[in-house]
DNA sequence: CTAAAATCTGATTAATCGATCAGAATTTAG
DNA sequence: CTAAATTCTGATCGATTAATCAGATTTTAG
């Protein structure tokens, strides 16, 4: 009960709920966004009572935190399985983003309620998450940073700011989650291929 | 009282007490945010009982989308300005990334207040202002494509994809909004020039 | 100066929130 | 089969919210 810690043992009924919660909280999310979000809404959606999610989590931050940590992950799994598949820093650069759109438009749902979580959810002394500056051991960010530093070193990407390059190019990545319109007007496949070719020209080097 | 229409002749008491609630809200959700943003707490940092302000603003969604509204105007103007003194696209170009820089660096509770709004606030059918297309008439996206259609016509710009460029611009301004370990390891002047060269080399035709 | 209009406050209302609790229902263990 | 442990619900609590209202105070107009 009131289970959070990884190395704690779950019953099957236990595992199952929280994951039948998770669900019910992205779906939520989606909908309603985070301020609307109440326990009882995300209980109707999942077909219990709301004290049933206190007794699977042991409060909302409780069960906000566990939801943005399975997302961030889940991303992370997806888009670094590609990145390790490919070869050279430019081929890793375009799985990279590739996988980076691809992700956002196969999961819609799961991408709004990341963003919903980053830009509400704050810590006890009230910092927001979008501003937390602690993930020092972000797994996408790092990976892109270590790609760019890896193409630099071999001679491959010509010069740039390593900072600048990388913060350009999560931003055009996270552009695509935010504005409904680009998504309309391009989709995901074409945009993930002027973004390759785009920043392929600002790294340079041919 | 109750006054939002524009043509509504306003006395001077009713002006001045609603810039003093405007200035209130911006300080209020830079401090904790939208979510915590109570017209107590707004009322508290103006000075006045929070029944004061649904005097002079109908209701919440009023003050918030009359809050949104003067960040997004005087944002825009400012960029527009530096844009409009530029001469040729490649330097509107320049004069478009630095001015945007250059505000969210000089104001940086506008600019927090203006994200908290962007990403919490709801129409009333529940459609959240991030996800809104109907910003066909969003002045600095106009500016930006403008820029970047002109620049090809004048056969200044290379080949290169119109939606996919300005939003990639967009995205990488905005970043430095939201990233402040961004903002700690680059100065904002330093970041608008890396953004300049990578973009530059991003449009071709040196 | 005086009456009307505008401005402002404290009190109050109804709604919603997260959380807790006692106890019912179900599952597990022996 | 039985007792213990786990799972689950409905009721309820105190806190907080946006909004309203009567009436006090101040400003404006003539």
């Amino acid at each position: 009960m009131k289970g959070r810690d990884a190395e704690e043992k779950q019953t099957f009924i236990a595992d199952a709920r929280r994951a039948q919660i998770f669900e019910a909280t992205i779906r939520t999310l989606d909908e309603i966004g985070y301020i609307r979000a109440s326990m009882a809404q995300i209980a109707k959606r999942a077909g219990i009572s709301a004290a049933l999610i206190s007794y699977h989590y042991r409060d909302k931050n409780d069960l906000m935190d566990y939801a943005l940590m399975k997302l961030a992950t889940d991303l992370s799994s997806s888009v670094l399985e590609r990145t390790a598949a490919a070869s050279g820093p430019r081929e890793k650069l375009q799985a990279y983003i590739e996988a980076s759109i691809a992700y956002q438009a196969e999961n819609p749902a799961r991408s709004t309620a990341l963003i919903e979580i980053v830009f509400h959810a704050r810590t006890a002394d009230g910092m927001p998450y979008y501003k937390l500056q602690d993930d020092e051991d972000d797994p996408l960010e790092n990976e892109l940073r270590r790609i760019l530093r890896l193409g630099q070193e071999q001679g491959e990407f010509g010069a740039f700011d390593l900072d600048a390059m990388a913060s350009a190019i999560r931003g055009a990545l996270d552009e695509y989650g935010f504005n409904v319109k680009l998504k309309a007007r391009i989709d995901p496949i074409r945009f993930s291929q002027e973004l390759v070719d785009l920043f392929s020209r600002a790294i340079g080097h041919r």
